[in-house]
DNA sequence: GCAGATTACTGTACGCGTATAGAAATACAT
DNA sequence: ATGTATTTCTATACGCGTACAGTAATCTGC
């Protein structure tokens, strides 16, 4: 009790298989003792649960501590006993949530499937914009979609990259994969509100066109021009990362 | 003033090249007309500038709307007469800030010019990571900027790519840039906090081995293997961009 | 002068995430 | 029985962004 550090939030956490788990303290073996302190009236699934019930009904805006907290009758504090915050609960929901997600027919080459499984994985989330906010936070915590990452990396191997390289171009794609849907779903945001900020190309006046001739020339065609196939981006990045693999021989 | 929409927000913008728009309305012609309204007794600049102090001083997190208000000695939602919303004033900030920026010495060839501005956008970025936040809301508003994309967007062009294709080269490095900054700044972030989740390696356990063997492999030393160096990566990228040129004939 | 019109600002209020302190309810050692 | 440790939950409070409604100060046309 000296000047240590004081141990807190102890209760166990929420297991994102939907187990509740058993509270190693309590007896020594797997049958889950009795707990020590005042007995809970707060049920960790019931939280977890009721947060995606909003989420599915009124979207990720609706979701507030306060909300959950009054809709499973309890207080908004009661709830940081089971989550250290909001992004945290963000985080346990969403591992519940990609539970049934099938996985796709893949091609067999591998090179192929490496792109099949950006491609898959970008139009997963693309899905549910949401789990943007989410997935910064804790990497992929969901056991269920860590399959991709395998995929990508033994795809990799298979093609010749170093171990580190393989992981290196899994980073490299879910980057990418990453930045593309944000900028994408601000830009569909942007377009949703009425009065829309100026694109940046509506700036561009005469002194600019000197010093920045080639966007002032695309400048008209430049909302345009901006959309692409992320089939097309992901295959180009896929080879250029396959070519540094050194040649089989 | 039958059923249409309101004009609201009236009020000339603040321009980010700390030059006062001067009312569009008093005057037809240059000469900064009188005002029609009750005079202002905020300067726009001087928003903008606490802003900017707060920023440098104490950090992004330190911004506040009621911060800036208190110090320019005023009201909360008096700032809201000229910015929007707090993501304007950040956006505004930014605009500001990165005026001083020396361009750096480039390559001529263009495959290699590429790559180095690529990878100076986002050590630009890596330096001040609050704009991080600020970038997916407006593009690069900042006109101080724009040279790199049309960097980017010319050496594509030079090595035979079409005009969409360069623009899409240009803003699939963009997207990388920014996923890998995004990420990299969160596992900085979740590095610093003590009590930290358990990395996702942490939880590769006895069944899931099976099926993910190759994770599970590379599970120890997965920490390590994340990292990569983003120059090596986005030579990768820029190589498989150019590689869907048309060959030079 | 005086009545709008127009612009700039104030006051109040809502819901938010969460820090902090303490109260309540249990198990356990004495 | 009686304290003590442990855990869970409650009460209160802070600062946040900003919606909304009103007030104040100016210009314009009469």
């Amino acid at each position: 009790m000296a000047d240590g550090e004081k141990k807190k939030r102890t209760p166990g956490p929420i297991d994102p298989d939907n187990r509740e788990v058993p509270d190693r303290r309590g007896a020594p073996d797997g049958t889950a003792g009795r707990r020590r302190g005042r007995p809970r009236r707060l049920d960790p699934q019931a939280i977890v649960a009721t947060a995606r019930r909003i989420i599915d009904e009124e979207g990720v805006d609706a979701l507030s501590m306060r909300r959950v907290a009054r809709e499973v009758g309890s207080t908004p504090m009661a709830l940081y006993t089971y989550v250290r915050d909001k992004d945290e609960l963000l985080l346990l929901t969403l591992a519940g949530t990609s539970t049934a997600l099938p996985r796709p027919q893949l091609p067999e080459d591998p090179r192929d499937r490496m792109i099949a499984v950006a491609v898959h994985m970008h139009g997963l989330i693309r899905r549910m914009p949401w789990v943007l906010k989410v997935l910064v936070r804790g990497d992929v915590t969901d056991k269920k979609a860590l399959w991709m990452a395998e995929e990508i990396i033994e795809c990799a191997l298979a093609r010749g990259l170093g171990e580190a390289q393989a992981v290196h171009a899994y980073r490299t794609l879910w980057h990418f994969v990453y930045g593309d849907l944000v900028f994408t779903a601000a830009r569909d945001q942007r377009a949703a509100e009425p009065d829309r900020r100026p694109s940046f190309t509506a700036l561009l006046t005469g002194q600019d066109a000197a010093e920045l001739p080639r966007l002032t020339e695309l400048a008209p065609r430049w909302e345009e021009l901006q959309r692409y196939d992320v089939e097309e981006q992901l295959t180009a990045i896929v080879d250029g990362l396959l070519s540094r693999a050194r040649p089989p021989r």
